[in-house]
RNA sequence: GGGGUGGUAGCUCAGUUGGUUAGAGCGUCUGCCUGUCACGCAGAAGGUCGCGAGUUCGAGUCUCGUCCAUCCCGCCA
């Protein structure tokens, strides 16, 4: 039997003819001598009638079986139509059933309203019955459209689909790496690649001019709900182009997946905030602005100030920072202690703050400050009442951490009491530039990239690469969307002298690891490479977001778990003896 | 590696101060039912309270360890 309709299709249009459905059982309603089988495949749903000969047979069915079934489209009676099923004013009277699979009962609820409360470890075990889930099989199909919006996009702008090696070779700067054991070269590895970064520049030297790639990506790094073990990027590298002009092409793909998936048409040019801003304002490099709750910087309010705990950290150098979580005075011991928590973990002493109730000021430290200080914060801070401020004073960057996050979490809180709304459909996309091109790292005492070591340093900061690295701005810039990191690129270094200085006097690496690990880079830039720059998008938190969720497991078929386990075909697992010899590789714990 | 939350029936959850035989809704199974669409009605089955120790006369409940899921920190050039 072959099915001639989908399940979505039949309407008072098709009144009598003969037609054939094939698909899964949704539900089974027996009423004894009529039987309605709700029929669902991938375009919706259709109700069977069954209250002849095949009554019996449709009485064994279960849901999720799959079935096919023939017969005449009738119009339901008047009172028996249903307004909320596209196919709800006719019906199917089956004359023919071929059960191609009775199933067993599934492990838990298939709508989107049972399965989204089940715990993700079932659905994962299971995924091929989560992914039947009205839900799951929107994201699927915003995913496609998604992708499929930025092929066509790049198309037209006459960039080339060009795909690079997953096996490359291993690069320990950077994101831990996948390691692949040779087989024909005993004792070596390949290793999966983290991005196609070094292949697509060589792109450009190789004239492709205009590139573009789904590239997938593998980091052996733990596992976040907007990380994976591999994920996809939209990878993109263009010759002769600066930064405006990135801006500007990259925008144009926001607003076509935008226009294509959602119909929704998004505002260019995106607003662009400087990293020190970013963090002066927000406290992070990537800021959610769908809200206020800005930090303020009070390090000149309390200088002098009798407080010494604040006086004393800006004498140190550090500074002091508030922030206002308006309306939020009504918080509860709890939820401090869990802020203080958090800002404990990111090295802060205590968490300070000033609550204002009926006009007056409840706080532990509001006895050192005078009044001049007061009349200050007031109107810094705009202080009213139900008002609560909260306070660090710490280095410049840890005190932006600790209140970043803290404005996040009372964010929140704000939500949970129906003060503010923040919605998941507005898009509040922006650029963030001006990043540092170098930072110190305590650890190992020396620069380290900030971005990656080919991005290009600002033009007129190029001279302050020997005097004062960590003051030199880098051609970096990311996408942020709503509190989320989705991309970032640089226009890169193309000049064979200046990347290997960057190497070998900036960041310290030897020349001869240097030579081995990208030499073949600087040999290719010397055969004329052009001025290029590009990007590197994370399409799977696009298309999270897209779907209205941040998790990016929802948006990727087969999903690990943090423990970067795939629970339905049990990865990984042991190997045997033979394939390690092969490999001519031991493992330190045994084979089980 | 660290911190938070959760783990009780197939699923989602409740379970009081440690005290009799561990409950509910949904699902499942059986029977009835020709107009339902979350069908209805009647009945039934279903439990290693994640796992392992410990405290106790007695542990779903308290303690310790451990496993899994999830959120976060570290990490992610």
């Amino acid at each position: 039997m072959k099915r001639t309709h989908h399940c979505a299709q039949l309407t008072p249009s098709d009144l009598h003819t003969t037609v054939s459905l094939a698909g899964w059982v949704d539900s089974v309603r027996d009423h004894g001598g009529i039987i309605f089988v709700d029929l669902r495949d991938r375009q919706g749903i259709t109700q069977v009638k069954f209250d002849t000969n095949l009554r019996a047979e449709a009485a064994l069915l279960k849901a999720e079986s799959v079935i096919a079934v023939t017969g005449k489209v009738e119009l339901r009676p008047e009172a028996m139509m249903n307004k909320n099923l596209p196919t709800g004013q006719v019906e199917l009277d089956a004359s023919e059933l071929v059960v191609h699979n009775i199933s067993e009962t599934p492990p838990f609820p298939l709508t989107d309203a049972g399965g989204d409360k089940v715990n993700e470890d079932l659905r994962l075990t299971y995924r091929y019955l989560d992914l039947r889930r009205p839900k799951m099989r929107k994201n699927l199909l915003t995913r496609h459209r998604a992708t499929k919006a930025v092929r066509d996009y790049f198309d037209a702008q006459e960039f080339i689909e060009v795909e690079t090696p997953a096996l490359f070779k291993s690069t320990p700067e950077g994101a831990r790496e996948y390691l692949v054991p040779s087989r024909i070269h005993p004792g070596e590895f390949y290793a999966l690649s983290q991005s196609p970064q070094q292949f697509k520049q060589i792109l450009m030297v190789a004239g492709v001019e205009k590139y573009f790639q789904i590239a997938r990506c593998f980091r052996d790094e733990d596992l976040r709900s907007d990380r994976q073990m591999e994920f996809t990027q939209i990878d993109v590298e263009a010759s002769f182009i600066d930064r405006e002009g990135i801006y500007t092409l990259f925008e144009g793909m926001l607003k076509k997946v935008w226009q294509e998936v959602l119909q929704h048409d998004l505002p260019t040019p995106f607003p662009r905030l400087a990293y020190h801003d970013a963090m002066n304002r927000y406290g992070v490099d990537k800021p959610d602005t769908r809200f206020a709750l800005e930090l303020v910087d009070l390090s000149d309010t309390f200088k002098t100030s009798g407080f010494k705990v604040f006086a004393s950290t800006i004498a140190a150098g550090g500074c002091v920072k508030a922030f206002n979580a308006k309306g939020l005075a009504d918080i509860t011991q709890g939820e401090i202690g869990a802020l203080e928590e958090i800002a404990k973990s990111l090295g802060a002493k205590g968490l300070a703050f000033i609550k204002v109730e009926a006009g007056e000021w409840k706080s532990p430290i509001v006895k050192f400050f005078s009044e001049a200080e007061k009349a200050a914060l007031t109107q810094k801070l705009s202080i009213a009442d139900g008002d609560i401020i909260f306070f660090a004073a710490a280095t410049w960057d840890r005190a932006c951490a600790i209140l970043g996050r803290t404005r996040l979490e009372a964010a929140q809180l704000l939500v949970k009491r129906g003060r503010m709304t923040i919605r998941a459909d507005q898009w509040n996309f922006l650029w963030v530039v001006d990043f540092p091109l170098m930072s110190y790292d305590e650890e190992t005492k020396r620069y380290v990239a900030t971005h990656h070591p080919f991005t290009a340093p600002v033009p007129e900061d190029t001279a302050l690469i020997d005097s004062d690295p960590k003051a030199v701005r880098g051609q970096h810039y990311d996408v942020v969307l709503n509190g989320m990191e989705l991309g970032g690129g640089s226009i890169r270094i193309h000049q064979p002298a200046l990347q290997k200085k960057i190497f070998e006097d900036v960041l310290k690496i030897p020349a001869d690891v240097v030579e081995s690990r990208f030499g073949y880079m600087l040999k290719a830039f010397t055969y004329g490479a052009p001025p290029h720059g590009g990007i590197a998008f994370g399409l799977d938190r696009m298309v999270a977001l897209l779907c209205g969720t941040t998790s990016i497991r929802d948006v990727i078929a087969f999903p690990k778990t943090q423990k970067a386990q795939d629970l339905m075909a049990q990865s990984p697992t042991p190997v045997t003896a033979k394939q390690l010899k092969d490999l001519h590789i031991q493992t330190v714990i045994p084979p089980q």
